[in-house]
DNA sequence: ATCTGTGAATCCGTTCACAGCA
DNA sequence: TGCTGTGAACGGATTCACAGAT
């Protein structure tokens, strides 16, 4: 398939077409009117401008049960990525090799951090060791935070941070499960009150949308 | 701090207390004028309308670096979550105890499903075996699955899928991690073309906004 | 005839601003 | 006086609809 047109984009993303063409063209003209979108050029376009046909190295902190998991994480390299280093606060890990890479201890986070040029850090650590780890990595240069810990990093401006609550995911759909149970007896909601005045207001979960993933249909009150 | 004002938590949430207000609104009156909201009184009634007060019992397929790092993962139980099986394809993981839970094989899979009256499933396997896996959770009566495989699931209709794909964060970073060098040095958007026109309106990195995490600054077009 | 690119119209979430209650 | 609850105003994002290109 060498060409593909919006409607049929906009099908697979599940999204109208023309939003697609009028986001397509904050790029450039990319397309071919009567024809579609050549998809060879069109994916180099994407890529550049998502930044994916840069290198980008990266250093995992904390190399539990999650850290080694992302450090075997096939997606990473395919997207650019490059996971220059390992690192924990264990001397008894110092050495040993996960996904191929040897893990480093903490104590040599900042030269790991100048000698690979690392502007991306991804911090896997316990709670409690999240904010000094993220201190350090900024002090040492990073500028980009992927924090998986369960605590809100503070950073100075100009640092970016993005936390990922695994358990949110889970509570989102827990909450639509609720709803779905929620339909088939009546309403129920709750002990004292009457029922909502309109909470939410409905679709999510009938209006599938091939969604699937974070972004969409989350409310947006809910502290980081 | 028996009592917040729709002020201090929009602040403390990065919003307008106008939209706190509001939202709050939608879930009922739990407000007092003139005083502002009852902490406890309001954390039971987000926590009952969120569905935290419920037990929801989760099995985990995939018992890897992932799946032990989820079975470890300390936040699911305070939100409400109850690991009610673990289970691997991995014959040799059969009766191992992950984070204290006994793996289970594959092949009771239905019966455990039915067993606990599991409603939510998380998929945390290899990619080509999440799509027959969550065939088979789907036909045992699972209707929600949080599926960390980098793959997209076909479901039927009623059963809700969120993918989450650990290097899209980290795309997300490396985007306004380019931004923030290309705001040095003047244009230098790429080769060929001139500037693009309007491209991302802007904003979301220096904006701080205590963002943090998923959802928000996102552009919404990128098939899930 | 087909499909892009885009001004204009529309929709919807956010914010304003204030009436109403404690 | 202080702060909630909410109708009305606003503004940005989505969608419509069609001119323009192949």
């Amino acid at each position: 398939m060498p060409t593909v047109s919006s409607e049929e984009l906009a099908a697979a993303a599940g999204v109208n077409s023309a939003k697609l063409r009028k986001d397509f063209s904050y790029l450039g003209s990319y397309g071919t009117r009567g024809v579609g979108y050549d998809v060879e050029y069109l994916v180099y376009q994407i890529s550049r401008e998502l930044g994916l046909t840069q290198d980008w190295p990266v250093v995992i902190v904390g190399i539990g049960n999650l850290g080694a998991a992302l450090a075997n994480y096939g997606g990473f390299a395919s997207r650019g990525f490059r996971v220059a280093a390992l690192i924990d606060a264990d001397p008894a890990m110092a050495g040993k090799p996960v996904a191929g890479i040897p893990v480093q201890h903490t104590d040599d986070l900042e030269k790991i951090i100048k000698d690979n040029g690392v502007s991306i850090g991804v911090i896997a650590t316990p709670a409690g060791a999240a904010q000094p780890v993220c201190d350090r990595l900024v002090a040492a240069g990073v500028t980009s935070i992927l924090n998986f810990a369960p605590t809100v990093l503070s950073v100075p401006d100009g640092v970016d941070v993005r936390k990922v609550d695994l358990s949110i995911e889970l509570q989102i759909l827990a909450f639509h499960e609720q709803r779905k149970a929620g339909e088939e007896t009546a309403v129920e909601t709750a002990a004292g009150d009457g029922a909502l005045p309109a909470a939410v207001p409905r679709g999510a979960v009938a209006d599938d949308s091939a969604d699937q993933g974070p972004d969409g249909d989350v409310p947006a009150v809910m502290p980081a």
